[in-house]
DNA sequence: TCTGGGGTCCTAGGACCC
DNA sequence: TCTGGGGTCCTAGGACCC
C-alpha cells in the first residue's frame, strides 16, 4: 500500500500563513522575472487564473478583483518543504520525498486503520504549518496519485466524487463498484503519467477516462506509446511497477539557467551571466560530492518574438573530470565564446554539468602532476561553508572571469518581492 | 514592457563491429 | 569482391513530471 501526501496550493498558502492578511484573498505567485504565475491560490483558481499565465494578461483582476501577486520566494518555500517531509515521515515505514510539496510513503504491513492514519498526518500538518493537504491511498503509487487527486477536488469540485472521500481516500475501502465509479469520473488527462500529448491521443481513440485507459491491453498500449504508458496501465489495473525511492540517487546531471529580464546584447554580459550560472551549478555538483566531465551551454532568443530567433548550445569536454568553480567557469566561459553571435538579443542562457560521476572515483592517473589539487578542494569546500554560513555571494571566486556583476543581467528587482524576516527557527516546533 | 526552472526516462536510428 | 544479420554503443529528440 502507498500513501500520496500533497500539499494544497503549496507556494501561495505559504505566503498566506506567514501574511495573513491574505488569507482569504486571490493571490499568485510569479517566476523570477514576474513573468508568469507559477502557483495560485485556492481564491485564485476559483478567479479563473490559468495555470502559466503570463502576468500581463492576468494583471487587470489586480484592480477588478483584488488579485494579489507576489515574487516567489525560495528560501521560505525550501524551508516550509523540509519541515513538511518531517511531518510526512510519520506516516509510514518509509518516505520519498518526491518533490518540494509532495511525498510517498510504504505503509505496507502498517497495522491499524490507515484511512485514520491518513486524517491524523493530515492535522498535524494543519497544526504545526498551518497548510492544508489531501492523503491518497492506494495498492501501487499511480492509484495513490488518483486517490490524492479525489481527496481534494471531492473537497473542491463537489458533485464530482463521493463527499466522503474528501481529505483523505483510501481506494481500500473502496467496493470495486465505488471504485470504477470514480475512475470513471476521472479524466484521462488527470492520470499520473498522462501528458498534453498521449492525453489527445486516447480522446481521439474514445478513452476519455481513468477507467477507459485501465480497460486497455498493456501490450497494445506498448506498441503504440511505449513502455512507460504500459506501465501507466498496469499501475492502474493494480500491478506496482514503480518502487518507492527513499533515497534518491545522485542526479545525472545538474544545472542553472534563466530568463533575462530584458534581452542582453554583447559577449561581456552573456560572460557574466553564465558564468554565474557555472558557478552556481557547480555548488550543486560539489553539494552531491560530483565531479563533472562535461560543461553543457546554451543561449537562445525569445520564442515569443518575432524572427529571427537564435538557438545554439555546445558541448565543451574537461580534459579531466571536476567540481572546481575555476574550471567549470573557463569552460563555460569557452563555450560562450564559440556560440556567441553579436547583434543577438538574448533572452536566456544556461549551464548543464554533464557525466557526473562520483568525486572520489575520480582516476587518480588524472591527478598526478596537479599537485594543488587538494588544496584547491579545500578551497572549494571553505568556500561552500562561508556561503551557506553567511549567505550566497558572501565568497566569490575569482580568476576566472566570475566575478561581481558589471552588467545588469538579472531579473528586474521586482516591488511586489515581499521582504521576508521570519524563519523557521522563529516558529514552534514539533518534537518528533 | 511583460511568457518559469528545473529534472527523468525511453526510443529510434545511425555507426560500427563481427 | 560481395554480402546478411545480430549486437552494442551513442545521440538527438520526444514525452513526461513538479
Amino acid at each position: 500500500m502507498f500513501g500520496l501526501v500533497d500539499l494544497s496550493n503549496f507556494y501561495a498558502s505559504c505566503e498566506q500563513t506567514f501574511r495573513p492578511s491574505l488569507r482569504g484573498k486571490p493571490v499568485v505567485v510569479l517566476g523570477s522575472n514576474d513573468g508568469c504565475v507559477i502557483a495560485r491560490s485556492q481564491e485564485a483558481k476559483a478567479l479563473g487564473v490559468p495555470m502559466g499565465a503570463p502576468w500581463f494578461k492576468v494583471s487587470h483582476l489586480a484592480q477588478s478583483a483584488g488579485l494579489v501577486a507576489l515574487s516567489a520566494n525560495f528560501p521560505l518555500i525550501g524551508d516550509m518543504s523540509a519541515r513538511f517531509m518531517s511531518l510526512a515521515a510519520g506516516f509510514g515505514h518509509q518516505l520519498e520525498a518526491y518533490s518540494v510539496d509532495e511525498a510517498f510513503a510504504d505503509l505496507s504491513g502498517i497495522p491499524g486503520d490507515l484511512t485514520l492514519r491518513g486524517f491524523k498526518i493530515r492535522a498535524r500538518i494543519r497544526q504545526w504549518l498551518g497548510l492544508e493537504c489531501g492523503v491518497g491511498l492506494g495498492g501501487t503509487k499511480t492509484l495513490a496519485k488518483l486517490a490524492n487527486l479525489v481527496s481534494k477536488d471531492a473537497e473542491r469540485k463537489p458533485g464530482r466524487y463521493p463527499a466522503h472521500l474528501a481529505g483523505v481516500c483510501n481506494f481500500g475501502d473502496l467496493s470495486q463498484a465505488q471504485l470504477e465509479a470514480v475512475m470513471r469520473a476521472t479524466a484521462v488527462g488527470d492520470v499520473w503519467g498522462v501528458g498534453r500529448r498521449y492525453g489527445a491521443q486516447l480522446l481521439e481513440l474514445g478513452v476519455v477516462s481513468a477507467w477507459d485507459l485501465a480497460q486497455l491491453p498493456p501490450s497494445l498500449v506498448r506498441k503504440r506509446w511505449g513502455l512507460v504508458l504500459e506501465r501507466t496501465v498496469l499501475e492502474l489495473q493494480g500491478v506496482s511497477c514503480i518502487d518507492l525511492e527513499a533515497v534518491p540517487g545522485p542526479k545525472k546531471q545538474v544545472g542553472v539557467s534563466r530568463s533575462f529580464g530584458k534581452g542582453l546584447e554583447g559577449l561581456d554580459g552573456l560572460l557574466e551571466a553564465v558564468g554565474e550560472f557555472a558557478a552556481r551549478a557547480a555548488v550543486k555538483l560539489r553539494k552531491q560530492g560530483s565531479v563533472a566531465g562535461q560543461v553543457f551551454v546554451f543561449a537562445q532568443t525569445s520564442p515569443f518574438r518575432p524572427p529571427p530567433h537564435f538557438s545554439r548550445g555546445l558541448c565543451v569536454p574537461l580534459a579531466s573530470a571536476s567540481a572546481d568553480t575555476r574550471v567549470l567557469v573557463a569552460a563555460a566561459h569557452a563555450g560562450v565564446r564559440a556560440i556567441f553571435q553579436s547583434g543577438v538579443e538574448f533572452n536566456k542562457a544556461g549551464v548543464f554539468l554533464l557525466d557526473l560521476c562520483p568525486a572520489n572515483r575520480r582516476q587518480e592517473a588524472f591527478d598526478f602532476g596537479e599537485m594543488g589539487s587538494e588544496i584547491d578542494e579545500q578551497l572549494m569546500a571553505t568556500v561552500d561553508h562561508l556561503n551557506q554560513r553567511f549567505g550566497r555571494g558572501t565568497v566569490l571566486v575569482g580568476g576566472a572571469g566570475n566575478t561581481r556583476r558589471k552588467t545588469d543581467w538579472s531579473p528586474k528587482q521586482s516591488r511586489l518581492t515581499p521582504q521576508y524576516t521570519t524563519r523557521l527557527s522563529d516558529i514552534p516546533v514539533a518534537k518528533a
